[in-house]
DNA sequence: CACTATCTACCTATCGATAGATAGACTTTT
DNA sequence: AAAAGTCTATCTATCGATAGGTAGATAGTG
């Protein structure tokens, strides 16, 4: 049975995350997710009971790959600004390679409208990228306030989701490249 | 016959827009803006034959009306950094008092799952937006090259749009104005 | 046997879109 | 001026397709 190593919740949970950042909440249906997949609608409704289910558990799990490969903000043997250009490359990497969108930020767009829980999930992607960013801003400055610092962490992940939504607009690599660069270089 | 002083495609658009706003293209229908109007879908099909008319024709207006609250850029009786003020207070006013996401921002984010004219439409909006900005940025900083304008109207639209895709997911105003506070004080 | 995962088959609700009819307001023809 | 035709905006009714979701049978597993 498992000549997979990968199980079958999780790659629905994948084909969920590649449909949504294309199209949003709105924008999928059991059908699509369970033909990527290669089983039936049923199937898919057999490991998530209902569409906010699913979309919640995808959005819980993008945010935690997305935290996890942001690592340990307070890691001594990390340059603090090298973790900021770590927080940059991770939006590069998801724009430039995977072509699509932020799950979180196609969902904080449609958010009201949107399942309560897949709303909280996407509200606790934006909370943890800002605590993540917050943290790392103090070690940079340490003359700084604490509200300053918060500030400046909410700037930034406005600006790479903004510079996202508008890189998935226009198709145009260059616009994104120039704010990510303009948000890195308010750090040198 | 039509005693109000607003057509029904008016009604219609802004019915649209007000929809599209809370749950993006996908997340409306013909029935609910007909509803909204007080007509029938097929009234609605008889203005705007496809859905991707009527998505298209809100945009469209959406970005006229946005320039058109903007004013002119070159305009000498205004100091420029009161005219990025304007800007900031233009996104402010959507997020505060309309308490929606902005509707070209919605339609950025699910930009790959639409009808190539609605997705033009969007492009057109940003497109307007940065040049207006270029413009203005012009005036402030006559040593600014060019390119370098550019680069900065492109961080101020992604800040903005980031902005109100945050406080649309938390509900909260406070995260909002710091951004744009931030955003301001780039000028000063 | 009990459990898990999948299937087929089906349900109800809604989708975008179309057909055909109607009523009223113009326009043209006689 | 009256009659005939045309245009506009709306309606009711319906289409095929698809949506999310469910029931029950089947097959493999421990």
């Amino acid at each position: 049975m498992n000549d997979s190593q990968i199980s079958t919740s999780d790659r629905i949970i994948a084909a969920a995350e590649k449909r949504m950042r294309t199209g949003g909440f709105h924008g999928f249906s059991f059908r699509e997710v369970a033909a990527d997949v290669g089983i039936k609608s049923a199937s898919v409704h057999h490991h998530f009971p209902a569409k906010e289910d699913l979309a919640a558990a995808t959005a819980h799990a993008y945010a935690e790959r997305f935290m996890a490969a942001l690592g340990d903000p307070n890691d001594e043997g990390q340059n603090p600004l090298a973790l900021i250009r770590r927080y940059i490359a991770l939006f590069s990497k998801a724009q430039l390679e995977d072509r699509r969108m932020c799950l979180c930020g196609v969902l904080a767009s449609e958010a009201l409208d949107l399942p309560e829980q897949v709303t909280t999930e996407a509200q606790r992607f934006f909370e943890l990228n800002v605590d993540w960013l917050k943290t790392v801003i103090r070690r940079t400055e340490k003359t700084a306030k604490p509200r300053d610092a918060e500030a400046r962490a909410k700037q930034i992940v406005a600006s790479m989701e903004g510079a996202m939504m508008i890189a998935n607009v226009t198709g145009d690599d260059c616009t994104f490249n120039q704010i990510a660069a303009s948000v890195a270089d308010g750090f040198k």
